[in-house]
DNA sequence: TCAAGCTTGATGCAATTGCATCTATTGCCT
DNA sequence: AGGCAATAGATGCAATTGCATCAAGCTTGA
């Protein structure tokens, strides 16, 4: 029967208060970083999967899964923390074609003083705004949004 | 004595999550509209505020209000948009500094044309993953997140 | 009335993004 | 081994974005 797949209205309404609410607080959030002279999110994104990984370090490709930005735009976003000494790209035993990127002390660093703002930025802009029993209930449901779906 | 402001754990999920989720989804929808050879996501924004407005048309800057875009960034896509003739400009009786956009019947077709898979999109994306009822849900808790926050 | 300040919209220039393509390796299959 | 597709990452070029600033027209107040 719906073969025209129209979406219901509710459906319409939760994907316009989505894409609103969420351009509007990552400009915020952005905003807020470059207010105190820090790099703009991606950096951060990137530096957080860094130090997450530790002293292995991350192949360009693992990044490009875990952060979804575009392969073009991780090699030269890493082009750019790697001139400002954030991280350092090492050549990789078994793979010539590859490298491992290694966040700095400098790198740990930065991404410590943007957490500092952009953890700020998370707590008034979402935390301050529902319970965290709503906040989980949110997590849930954009959950099972994401491709693929979670259900935790 | 949370002088911190430190996020709790389920307002840095649900911002990951929002963060996530909302990038992936747009870039499907965009990835949909490329592919039938349509234009871009920001086009329909415009394209649906002028519509909606009719025969009266809208001011370049309440499109800066209603859709969030940047001033610059209306300026140019208006420029766009009246170069593909989907929009026309007039200029208005009693202030001279300013425009006055309306829709062309070629620029109501495109956005219906846009429509079809962009609504498509939605459905899909979204529709068929949560119940009304959930997605009601999803649209209340995000407009808590809006500024100035929604009640509805 | 007219200078100062505000609002509306455009634009020059630098940085970033997107697209397509390229090089270098690797792995596979014969 | 040798050829060939697949993978990893970089890059030239065009389009878009962001920033700062500009020009033009309105508004207000002395």
């Amino acid at each position: 029967m719906t073969e025209k797949a129209a979406p219901s209205p509710e459906a319409i309404k939760a994907w316009a208060r989505l894409m609103r609410v969420s351009r509007q607080l990552m400009e915020s959030a952005e905003e807020a970083l470059k207010a105190a002279g820090l790099p703009p999110l991606a950096w951060y994104d990137v530096l957080h999967e860094l130090a997450e990984a530790g002293e292995g370090g991350v192949r360009p490709f693992q990044l490009i899964e875990r952060t979804l930005f575009a392969q073009y735009n991780i090699s030269r976003l890493l082009a750019r923390l790697e001139a400002d000494g954030l991280v350092e790209k090492l050549p990789v035993a078994d793979d010539g074609r590859g490298q491992t990127i290694r966040i700095t002390a400098k790198g740990r660093e930065t991404r410590r003083r943007m957490w500092a703002v952009y953890g700020r930025s998370i707590a008034e802009l979402v935390g301050a705004k529902l319970s965290a029993d709503e906040l989980t209930m949110v997590s849930a449901l954009l959950g099972r949004l994401r491709h693929p779906p979670v259900v935790d």
